[in-house]
Order: C-alpha cells, then structure tokens, then sequence
DNA sequence: AACGCGTGGTG
DNA sequence: TCACCAAGCGT
C-alpha cells in the first residue's frame, strides 16, 4: 500500500499536497472518513449538486436526497415531479432533469452501476468533463485530474498563467495534470479542491498556510489574487413584470413552466412576460382569467431577484375566488399549507409570501 | 464558441 | 452597495 508518507518521500508537489490534505481535509456529507472507498452514488449525486454551488448550501439537499433515494436504483424509480420538488430552492434545474434522466439510464442501460471510466461517465446526462474526471478519480481511483474553478484558482496562480479565461483552460488543464501523484488520484483532485476552497481563495489568500508556497510563481510576484485572469462579465438589464396570487380558501392558484429554459419543468404562480421595457399597465393586462374571482389587489412594494443574467423586479396582485371557483385550464388549486413540498424557486416562494404577507 | 441557466454568501 | 463567485453543462 501506498501512503501520503511514501509519496513524501519521493517529494514533489503532488506529494506535499497530499500531506497537507491527510492533515486538514474537510469533513462533508459525501466524502468517507480517511481511507474508505466513496460510494460512486454518493459522489455523483454530490459532484451534479456542487456544479456552481456552494459546499453549504449543498448540505442538506445531499442529505435528504441520501435518505429519501439511497441508491441509483431507486432514484431512477423516482418520478421527476418528485425529483424536482426535492431540488427545489437549490437552483439550475436542468441539473435535477438530467440527475432523473442519468439515474433511469443508469439502472436501466448499466444494471445499476456507475460506468467506471471518464468516457462511460461522459456519455450521461448532466455529466461534463469535470464531472465525468470527478466521478473517475474520487469514486473509481482513474488516473485523471478534473479541472473545476477552484483547480483553475490554483494552477493558474502556480504558474502565473496570464492567459484569460477561457482560453486559458486548455493550459490549465494540462498544468493540472502534472499536479497528480502516482497514486490516489480521487485525493489529489480533491487535495487541490480544498486548498482552492481554504487557502488559495479568489480574495485575500491565505498564502502563509500554503503547503506548496514556495512553488507558486503568483505568489513570488506577490499578485496571487490577481489569478485567473478574466475579462469583466457584463450585468443584465432589469426586467420587469407582474405575478398574480389567487386565493380560493386555504389555496392557492398554480401552474407548471414549459419542461426546458428558465426553471424549466418547476411551478409557479400565473405571471406576466418579464420584459426590460414594460410598465405596469401591460404586466397587469396579462392577469389569468379566473371566472368569479374577485377584482385585483396590488401589494405594496416590489420582489426583487437576481438571475444569473438578469436582475427581476415583480409586482404582485392578490385576487379572492369564491369556493367552487374552476381553475382555468393548465392551472390547479394547491393547500397553502403543503407548499413547502411543492416545486417552487425561491423566487416564487418570494412572491407568495409576499402576497400573504 | 458564447450564452443561458438560480441562488445565496462575501468583501 | 454590488460585482463577483461557487466541485459546470447543454446547446
């Protein structure tokens, strides 16, 4: 067997991260203690919700989603729906379309197991080349180095790479590579992860604690923060429009968005377009049709969200509808009481409480 | 090859 | 405050 030790004694780089990783790996939901071989499971359910998501807020949908499907097998059973009320509030929804898709072809094309190499990986849904180089070191010890931002952070600071993202990847990736022992390749990626989630941040790097300082040509030139080199990204225009809160006794009236695109396949309430240039006038023009509701209140204020490319400002109007009121086609009556449950963005969790506000 | 795609934390 | 960013992928 081949431990942090012997590799130390070889010295190098890989081997100096891998000493340092024995001594202050992070302990997280989906990683075994020290030594214990990762469920392949485990680590492609976590690498899919840590895509452009935080370790925190990762967390508890790990969890819940460990207990509620502790397998491929039974996820892939699972309906979407179900699915995508599990992963409401955690953003970037194609990820749980594709997770469902993956864990159905999974069971049903691959009897249940992970392929084991990146390409077998690769060919999934929802899974990139991080991913499929993530599953294949961590969860099956290939010899690969997946190449996420926190990786890119590091490398690019090692070698002062001054190329700009993204044209600096090809580099980088190929940098990052030489950065992978003879062994314990899982380690290694994940050794670079956690020194780029501790110590090598975007802001304020903790340099003193780096165990592999004295490498880093960044660090030599005293301009560590200043990696990776990127252009200024452009911010959205605001966009503006209305959303329309029904109340039918102690429901609410909902529909489901188009299967793809903006929160493809989750639940909302009946909304306008949200247009840069639209007035109120026009937002509120586009209010459901709901025989026998009473007439539309406007709440005060505003709800603000912010996308990805996109700042959004809603109004929103509340409407009483008497009990019997028919939902109009493609929309349903849900309990305000089990909402929690339902599959509804964070934005619309915004809206309906501000609406029963 | 850019761009679309959520949300919350941070300096 | 607000721009940036977090274990990227699909198109």
């Amino acid at each position: 067997m081949i431990t942090a030790d012997d590799d130390g004694a070889s010295g190098g780089r890989p081997a100096a991260l891998l000493v340092w990783y024995d001594r202050h790996r992070r302990v997280l939901p989906w990683r075994p203690p020290a030594g214990v071989a990762a469920d392949p499971y485990a680590v492609w359910l976590s690498e899919i919700m840590l895509q452009q998501t935080t370790v925190r807020a990762v967390g508890p949908y790990f969890e819940k989603f460990m207990a509620r499907w502790p397998s491929v097998t039974a996820l892939g059973q699972a309906s979407l729906d179900d699915v995508l009320r599990m992963w409401a509030g955690l953003g970037y929804y194609s990820r749980a379309r594709n997770l469902h898709a993956c864990a159905v072809a999974v069971a049903t094309q691959h009897g249940g197991r992970f392929p084991d190499t990146e390409d077998g990986l690769r060919a999934l849904p929802g899974v990139g080349p991080y991913t499929a180089a993530a599953i294949a070191a961590i969860a099956f010890g290939r010899q690969t180095m997946p190449v996420d931002g926190n990786i890119e952070r590091v490398v690019s600071r090692l070698y002062a790479v001054e190329d700009e993202m993204p044209k600096a990847k090809p580099r980088i990736q190929e940098l990052a590579r030489t950065l992978l022992g003879p062994s314990r390749a899982g380690d290694s990626a994940q050794a670079l992860m956690d020194l780029g989630a501790t110590i090598c941040t975007p802001k304020k790097p903790a340099c003193a604690l780096c165990p592999i300082d004295d490498d880093c040509a960044a660090r030599r030139r005293g301009d560590a923060e200043t990696f990776p080199r990127k252009a200024p990204k452009k911010t959205g225009a605001l966009r503006r429009g209305a959303a329309f809160v029904v109340i039918r006794g102690d429901q609410v009236l909902l529909r489901s968005r188009v299967a793809k695109g903006l929160l493809g396949g989750m639940t909302e309430v009946p909304n306008s377009d949200w247009l840069s240039d639209q007035d109120d006038a026009a937002a509120r023009a586009q209010a459901p049709a709901v025989t026998g509701a009473t007439r539309w209140h406007r709440k005060a204020g505003v709800v603000s969200h912010v996308f990805t490319h996109f700042p959004l400002e809603l109004v929103v109007y509340t409407a009483q509808a008497p009990a019997g009121t028919h939902a109009p086609k493609g929309m349903r009556w849900e309990k305000i009481a089990t909402l929690a449950g339902e599959a509804l963005p964070n934005l619309m969790r915004k809206v309906i409480a501000h609406a029963l506000d």
